[in-house]
RNA sequence: GGGCGAUUAGCUCAGUUGGUUAGAGCGCCACCCUUACAAGGUGGAAGUCACUGGUUCGAGUCCAGUAUCGCCCA
């Protein structure tokens, strides 16, 4: 149609691909994203949390990168120095897992196989290509990343702060070696942290089982009885115990059962009256037994352990509850938290009975080698042939499976290394009851406050290859004498004297006591300690002190790092530390931190606690805590559910700006975010919702087009010929459409710039309009400013939404397009239609860059000057433009109110077209009845009823008489009477009426009701009753207004 | 078992300090390819604000309890 160039390179339709594709190496060729220390400006920095290199990014990582992207376009627009650190981090285990676990079903090998040196080397090459992939994400993402200091978390400058933070704890006492218990993975070979672990009920049994008591004298029992759900267990096991006082613990349940059951609901009282009755039973039935047997303890009598035929003790110990089971319990120290727990109050010996591997080692003798379920088993049988196995139930058991490898988890004890938790989780609590460090919203700080409460110390060792290892070297010494030695020769050392390294004694917590209860009869097995255990930590990474102290015979430690470990240190290693480097000096503490809730224990509070040791200064100002994104039936989206949408898929199908907006839109106070996921089919585009079943699915057949495509799951050859369908979610929609219309209104006022000269626009050539438009732009300046500073960001994104699309394309561009025609106001209306693109590009920017600034670029060749006090240049790039300032005196309610009844108007007018289904091409005439004021309002704006309803004033004021015959509309102070003699479906007109009628009567009778009660008239706010008052003698003249339009109607038909 | 949160239209969500007739997007219905935009325009239908009590002149909003769901911790 146009043969105008402008109109040509504009399409209709935004072309996110390409503004994607052009500006983001416009931003990064140009520095833009660089943050120079040397800069004096106010500085604003915050540190990606790494994106793991194990896969990569999905959803939730677009709505965290998307989150911090708004900040920091909005800092570095307002004029701060502003530096976004981007990395990876390493994620020992879950990297070292994935990459085995391919080794296992490509190659057929184990880690073992190939070597500590060879997997460290693949799992390297697996980095390397997730990590480009990742950065790569981030980049589309439209991430405004300083790319030039992108750190990884095992990266030289990252392991030279890992050394030295260790080398100082170590050097304070702070880190120790100690035997624990810990979640021991045998499929992985690995301690799992408690947060790598999850639980799941099983269906078990619980074995009564009979232990021989030796040399019962006359009227002793010949058996001690226990009940156990891990009967192979009993291998390891090196007392039983039996509570000292089983009636006063007999008491005690009872009178908890019974403050219980005082404040129960009643629904819940006869199961604690059922559960209070067997306690006074046991009362009869086992206090006199267990007492006994408790004497019998005091008295130094022995059991038999079945099957090794080991003698072990019976103690007495609060753990054995009378009220549980036989009221005995068999004690393994080495497999058994609580075990443990009586094992270090009594002194009891341990006895380790796996290999890592999960056989049972060289202590469970006749069973030795075999697996755990096998020895089970076996275990059962044997006790039964000899008689001593009792009752078996059936049981409902908790069992911890590691989330790495699935597989049941063993309480394995193992040499671990540890932070002493008191004082650095005293320090992290302090930073937060102080304020140093602000957790938004609040609620979280509560969660991270009672879990540092517990000062837990932090087992920071893995049993893994990929990772920082542990910068210690030890050995262990026999007698008091080498122990001697070795000090002395250690104190003499002038690697020690010089500081950079130093060493610790580790007395060995295995070798028995010398005080025990009785002296252990192994039987042949044959418990060899040493005495000690001598540790030297050395400072750096320092190839001559180490070959020093190899020769001295210290060996280095195997395990590597927890990766937390390193995470934690993250906001000052990245930024150089410990070297005292401009950056760090410049940008430490980081201003904030953006992540999600399930990190704010593993990762917040260690990096508060870290940042306040080595810098001596908090990490970050604030914490925001964003929502978590749950798929359509309110489960976590991941990729081993099938769930899972990927970011890349998204921006594909909608633009990064979409997505970006879209989740910005998204982001309210709430923990969660629901979002449905549908497949999309490759060949026909249709949706299909995803449901629990077909999301496991490898393939997925068309409903529409009844063609199959894959999934991620497929694997057959078959399946994997087939196109891959996305998953999506329709929920994108919103910000794609919106970025559309974004374009269209910028389209509209860059084909209508012919002409355009910059120049002030005064206040006095300001129509209505134009004064509310600028309130508009103020207002809400002011609100997605203040909205982005306290982290709503949905507030932000809907109040920039409701003014683009409601307000500057739906009123103002449509009130423009007249003018645009007339000489005299065309310079005018360009100018302020230059001025609100720039200044909506400008707030929309954090949320949507790419086409800001495709908008920006083409705005600045059309009207590279523009500004409605004072016109000036435009930036090289919409990135650095200016914030928008709020300009108080633009501000006007009342404007803003004037308003308000002109679009009242013209949705009566609208309203009453739609409901007579008047054509579009038919022109119709208007009269309101209102009061002067509003009069004096609307006669200007009977343009743009014209052009925006076809519809023609032909009376206003106090005085219109309407019509016999017309529709009309009742809103507040006005009545719109429609002449539509032509048209008028009076059946139709008269139904419109009656609702109308029937909502005022229902109003207005509330309201009387209101008034007619004295309570309200006197005790509410007199304004309140007084506008109350107000409201129903106005809806009472309009129901008259309406009940005579009615009676007009029924004389004529 | 303890803590945190959610429950508002068919779906996904807003709803400030309690005070007109509870809003939006998608979907639905009707009309419109109107010279920026059909990824659009105009109008419409659609809600016992989970339930039960309480406080209050007045409760989606405050308090207590119940139910269901989610997350975290043990």
């Amino acid at each position: 149609m146009s043969c105008n160039p402008i109109t040509d390179s504009l399409p209709a339709q935004y072309d996110y691909a390409a503004a994607q594709e052009k500006w983001y190496d416009y931003w990064v060729e140009g520095g833009y994203f660089h943050a120079d220390p040397e800069d004096t400006r106010t500085v604003y920095s915050l540190a990606i949390p790494p994106p793991n290199v194990t896969g990569a990014l999905h959803l939730g990582h677009a709505l965290n990168i998307t989150l911090q992207d708004i900040l920091v376009r909005m800092r570095r627009m307002q004029g701060y120095n502003t530096l976004w650190m981007p990395g990876t981090d390493h994620a020992g285990i879950a990297t070292q897992a994935v990459v085995e676990k391919r080794l296992l079903e490509e190659e057929h090998q184990t880690r073992h196989d190939l070597g500590r040196e060879k997997l460290v080397q693949r799992i390297w090459e697996w980095k390397k290509q997730y990590e480009t992939r990742i950065l790569g994400q981030l980049k589309r993402l439209g991430a405004s990343c300083d790319w030039e200091r992108t750190r990884f978390t095992l990266d030289s400058i990252c392991a030279r702060a890992v050394r030295h933070w260790f080398f100082r704890l170590f050097q304070e006492n702070l880190i120790y070696r100690g035997k624990r218990l810990v979640n021991w993975d045998t499929y992985l070979q690995t301690t799992v942290s408690d947060d790598e672990v999850f639980h799941e009920t099983v269906q078990g049994h619980f074995w009564h089982i009979r232990y021989p008591v030796l040399d019962p004298r006359p009227g002793e029992p010949t058996y001690v009885e226990i009940a156990t759900t891990r009967p192979e267990t009993l291998l390891g096991d090196t007392a039983v115990a039996v509570h000292p006082d089983p009636a006063g613990a007999l008491d005690r349940a009872e009178k908890g059962l019974e403050a219980k059951r005082a404040t129960a609901p009643a629904k819940e009282r006869p199961a604690i009256q059922e559960q209070l009755d067997a306690l006074r039973a046991r009362r009869k039935t086992h206090v006199p037994k267990l007492e006994l047997l408790r004497d019998m303890a005091h008295a130094g009598c022995m059991v038999m352990l079945p099957l090794v035929n080991r003698r072990i003790p019976l103690i007495t110990d609060p753990w054995a509850k009378p009220e549980l089971g036989t009221g005995c319990v068999k004690i393994t120290p080495a497999h058994d938290e609580n075990d443990y727990e009586v094992g270090l109050r009594c002194q009891l010996p341990l006895i380790n009975i796996l290999n890592p591997d999960g056989t049972l080692n060289e202590h469970a003798g006749p069973y030795q080698g075999l697996t755990i379920p096998i020895a089970r088993k076996r275990v059962i049988n044997d006790l039964d042939d000899l008689e001593l196995l009792g009752q078996i139930d059936d049981r409902e058991i908790d069992l911890a499976h590691s989330d790495r490898s699935k597989t049941p988890i063993e309480p394995y004890l193992t040499d671990q290394w540890f932070i002493r938790m008191d004082q650095l989780a005293q320090s992290a609590m302090d930073a937060v009851t102080t304020g140093r460090v602000r957790i938004i919203p609040e609620r979280y700080a509560k969660g991270y406050l009672d879990w540092l409460q517990e000062k837990r110390d932090w087992p920071i060792g893995r049993q893994l290859w990929w990772g920082h290892q542990i910068p210690i070297w030890s050995q262990t010494v026999d007698s008091a004498a080498e122990l001697e030695n070795l000090i002395a020769r250690l104190d003499g050392d002038p690697t020690i004297q010089s500081g950079k390294a130093t060493y610790r004694v580790e007395p060995d917590e295995e070798r028995q006591p010398n005080d025990g209860p009785e002296p252990l009869a192994h039987g042949a097995i044959v418990f060899q300690h040493p005495l000690a255990t001598v540790h030297v930590c050395i400072a750096e990474e320092d190839g001559s002190s180490q070959e020093h102290f190899e020769k001295m015979g210290f060996v280095r430690q195997e395990d590597v790092l927890d990766t937390w470990f390193s995470s934690a240190l993250w906001p000052h290693s990245t930024l150089g530390w410990p070297e005292k480097t401009p950056e760090l000096e410049r940008f430490y503490p980081t201003n904030t931190l953006i992540t999600s809730r399930d990190i704010i224990t593993l990762w917040v509070a260690r990096m508060v606690l870290a940042g306040q040791f080595n810098m001596g200064d908090v990490p970050f100002r604030e914490v925001y805590i964003h929502p978590k994104i749950l798929d359509g039936f309110g489960e976590t989206m991941s990729k081993t559910k099938g769930n899972g949408v990927d970011p890349l898929d998204v921006i594909d199908k909608f633009g990064a700006d979409a997505l970006r907006f879209g989740l910005a839109f998204m982001t309210t106070e709430t923990q969660d975010v629901r979002m449905p996921v549908e497949y999309e089919c490759p060949h026909c585009n249709h949706l299909i919702d995803q449901t629990r079943k077909n999301r496991t699915q490898p393939k997925v057949q068309c409903p529409k087009c009844k063609k199959a495509f894959r999934t991620q799951w497929a694997n057959h050859p078959d399946d994997l010929a087939l196109p891959r369908g996305c998953v999506v979610s329709e929920r994108f929609e919103l910000g794609r459409n919106f970025a559309n219309k974004l374009w269209n209104a910028a389209r509209f006022v860059m084909i209508n710039l012919e002409g355009y000269t910059p120049a002030p626009v005064a206040e006095s050539q300001r129509v209505l309009e134009d004064r509310w438009l600028l309130s508009r732009l103020a207002t809400v300046t002011r609100q997605v400013t203040e909205a982005l500073d306290t982290y709503r960001y949905a507030d932000a994104a809907r109040a920039l939404y409701d003014l683009a699309w409601d307000e500057f394309c739906s009123f103002y561009v449509e009130m423009a397009k007249p003018r645009l025609q007339a000489d005299p106001s065309r310079p005018i209306v360009q100018r302020l239609l230059v001025h609100t693109l720039d200044i909506l590009m400008r707030l929309l920017h954090p949320f949507i860059p790419f086409l800001t600034e495709d908008v920006w670029q083409r705005l600045g060749t059309l009207a590279p000057i523009r500004g409605l006090e004072k016109p000036v240049a435009a930036s090289e790039s919409i990135l650095v433009a200016p914030w928008p300032t709020v300009d108080q005196s633009l501000c006007d309610p009342r404007i803003e109110e004037q308003f308000a009844t002109f679009q009242t108007v013209l949705s009566a007018v609208r309203e009453i077209r739609s409901c007579q289904n008047i054509p579009p091409k038919e022109s119709i005439r208007f009269q309101v009845r209102c009061n002067p004021a509003n009069e004096k309002l609307l006669r200007p704006m009977v343009p743009y009823f014209l052009s925006m309803a076809r519809a023609e004033a032909s009376g206003w004021g106090r005085d219109v008489v309407p019509p016999k015959l017309c529709a009309s509309v009742t809103r507040p102070g006005l009545e719109v009477y429609v002449d539509v003699s032509e048209f008028l479906d009076v059946q139709t007109e008269k139904v419109r009426l009656e609702k109308e009628r029937d909502q005022l009567e229902n109003r207005i009778s509330a309201i009387d009701k209101k008034l007619k009660n004295a309570s309200f008239v006197t005790r509410a706010p007199t304004d309140v009753v007084a506008r109350e008052r107000a409201r129903l003698v106005e809806l009472t003249g309009q129901r008259q207004s309406i009940e005579s339009a009615l009676d007009n109607l029924n004389a004529h038909g």
